[in-house]
DNA sequence: AAAAATACTTGCTAAAGACAACTATTTTTA
DNA sequence: TAAAAATAGTTGTCTTTAGCAAGTATTTTT
């Protein structure tokens, strides 16, 4: 493989990484760790999730995982009910409160995209979001 | 601003952070944390670094980069002598066994990068680490 | 010369997460 | 169908990572 990709490949990693870095940092100002919040994504993303649902994605370990989710039923967010077909599991879902404070969450990191991006002209901007989605495709091709 | 635009973004942020997230797991196997690695880097790439120039890229807490200093030299990673101008200030450099070690950390980093991209030809290899630069150029532009 | 700033360190604490052992339930298999 | 294995989740204990505040030593500013 040519090592000259490799390296560009790298530089935008390292460059990005700290990108996204100050988004995520600034997640963390909003009271929620940054697992709290990608829980709670979860939770708000689809119906009836439960701990090795969440865990498909987060891949965390279990007993941390069932002590956050612990945390966010102490704190009204979500609620978790036993499964009636199979009672090892437990269904997840989010209170109005989570739902609430998820949306809150969601507009944080809009905005801080947006904040990122405002130095770019509204054509620079398409452009970003184009060249973006171009390389996410051919990334997905597994 | 564009909504679009913001959810293309951070539709890619999200796909991406899992890549990256991957790439950095791979580096905490290596036996060095991630932090660590960063250190690594730091002094690798820069004669006489300093814990203040460490962190005017890393942004840690200054009291917890002194113990991480610590511990790699330690390691026998690093070694710290007092500057003879300024006696405040302890420069930094890797010893052979350091510069070792980050070459092989570099090593891996690489690898970790080929086998995420193996799965495409060589022309969307080199699409790819075009697009990448370009998003990159705009990203620059402060 | 005193005050402020800089560079770094240390004590204390909390959060984040890993590992292993455990309960409860369901599924597999011999 | 009873025993074994697998699945889902929990709890105890420990380490790592990190943050805050107060400290020392030195240099710069006033």
């Amino acid at each position: 493989m040519d090592e000259k990709v490799v390296k560009e490949i790298r530089a935008f990693n390292r460059s990005y990484v700290r990108t996204i870095g100050l988004l995520q940092n600034s997640i963390l100002n909003s009271g929620y760790s940054l697992t709290e919040a990608h829980i709670l994504n979860e939770v708000n993303s689809k119906q009836d999730s439960t701990a090795t649902s969440i865990n498909q994605e987060l891949k965390l370990d279990e007993g941390y995982l069932s002590r956050v989710i612990k945390k966010l039923i102490s704190k009204s967010l979500i609620i978790k009910e036993q499964s009636l077909t199979d009672k090892r599991v437990f269904v997840i879902n989010p209170t109005d409160k989570g739902i609430n404070e998820y949306q809150k969450l969601d507009k944080l990191a809009s905005k801080m995209v947006k904040n990122n991006m405002e130095h770019l002209s509204h054509i620079q901007q398409i452009e970003l979001a184009d060249l973006l989605g171009k390389v996410k495709a051919l990334l997905k091709k597994e």
